[in-house]
DNA sequence: ACCTGAACACCGTTCAAGT
DNA sequence: ACCTGAACACCGTTCAAGT
């Protein structure tokens, strides 16, 4: 469980990051909180860009793996509508770890893609499950896929942002989106 | 069509803000642009926030407004498809200002606030239409409507991010995911 | 009412230098 | 291989002063 001057530095980061965004992640306060300098940094990431990337990609790595189950070993997979309320949870629960993992680069940064890729090779599995059971359309998974990281996105987005419901009346939440979607795409599988 | 000193200073803020998002948006480049000095915006602005506030508000009214017509005077509202095809590509064209005005804020702003309800409300209006016509299902037309602007806020921000698609294989464009909302949907509805 | 110039605190980044 | 301190260019914001 050593801890790397790297991993150290990364945790500094994260924590800035939850309160204040990106902004308030400046390498004189991470270089501080972790007791070296402000250019310390610099050793371990090219850039600041760089060091909120290793946010973004530890943060999508932490997503991608197993959650210990409370009632023991648990051998089968997650469900894709288990995936996406997850995402969702995830998404509020850590509103500026969601806008910085998928906010920008990916494409850019190699152990990004891979992480992103992993994950989203892990939901189009559960898709094709569900495609199986009757319970999403049949057609290209990775096109489903889509459709159901959309929305599950877009309504996290849209409710960190306070553009999903109208004046405080009828408050949508996120996760009642996504059990809408699953509904009405059964009744589409028939 | 006379131009006031704020509206240019919007302009060039904006010009400044489509390439390089908001960090390129700074004020001694804005006055620069527009002929005064950096301090200059405080007069116009309270700070370098509501100046993007600025932007984000008028993008959002120039959304809301009719779109001139190429065939004439056409006094028929835009289907709800419409409305969500037309904002998906709005956000693949200008991402920053799509990135901005959905970024943050709204409740902060009063004068975003109305302007994103009013834009809401051309949207409520034109799901219901669609529900009494058949293609979309019956309930809560304020919850559908945040379905579909979910699914269209995501699809268009994961696709900007590069997260939308795989390794390039199977490239999935945002407007083919709200076409098969749609079809889904309705497909759900009868 | 609107604008300017100087100044302040802060930031990312570079670099010469140390171990 | 990793770190430090000084320095540079840049930024948002404030303020006294002008018209």
């Amino acid at each position: 469980m050593a801890e790397t001057r790297r991993d150290s530095l990364i945790d500094a980061a994260a924590q800035l990051l939850d309160r204040g965004g990106p902004a308030a992640v400046t390498l004189r306060e991470v270089g501080r909180a972790v007791g070296v300098s402000h250019n310390a940094p610099y050793k371990h990431f090219a850039d600041k860009d760089d060091l909120l990337a290793a946010i973004a990609s530890r943060e999508l790595r932490r997503q991608a793996a197993p959650r210990p189950t409370t009632t023991g070993d648990d051998l089968s997979q997650p469900t894709a509508r288990a995936l996406m309320i997850g995402y969702v949870r995830w998404a509020m629960r850590h509103p500026e770890r969601f806008k910085l993992t998928f906010g920008r680069w990916t494409r850019e940064n190699a152990e990004l893609a891979e992480a992103a890729d992993s994950s989203r090779s892990r939901l189009v599995a559960a898709v094709m499950t569900a495609q199986a059971a009757g319970d999403l359309p049949a057609g290209d998974p990775e096109r489903v896929t889509a459709l159901l990281l959309a929305l599950a996105h877009g309504a996290a987005d849209l409710a960190l942002s306070g553009h999903l419901a109208a004046d405080g009346k009828g408050h949508v939440d996120p996760e009642d989106l996504v059990a809408d979607l699953f509904g009405y795409l059964k009744t589409a599988s028939r």
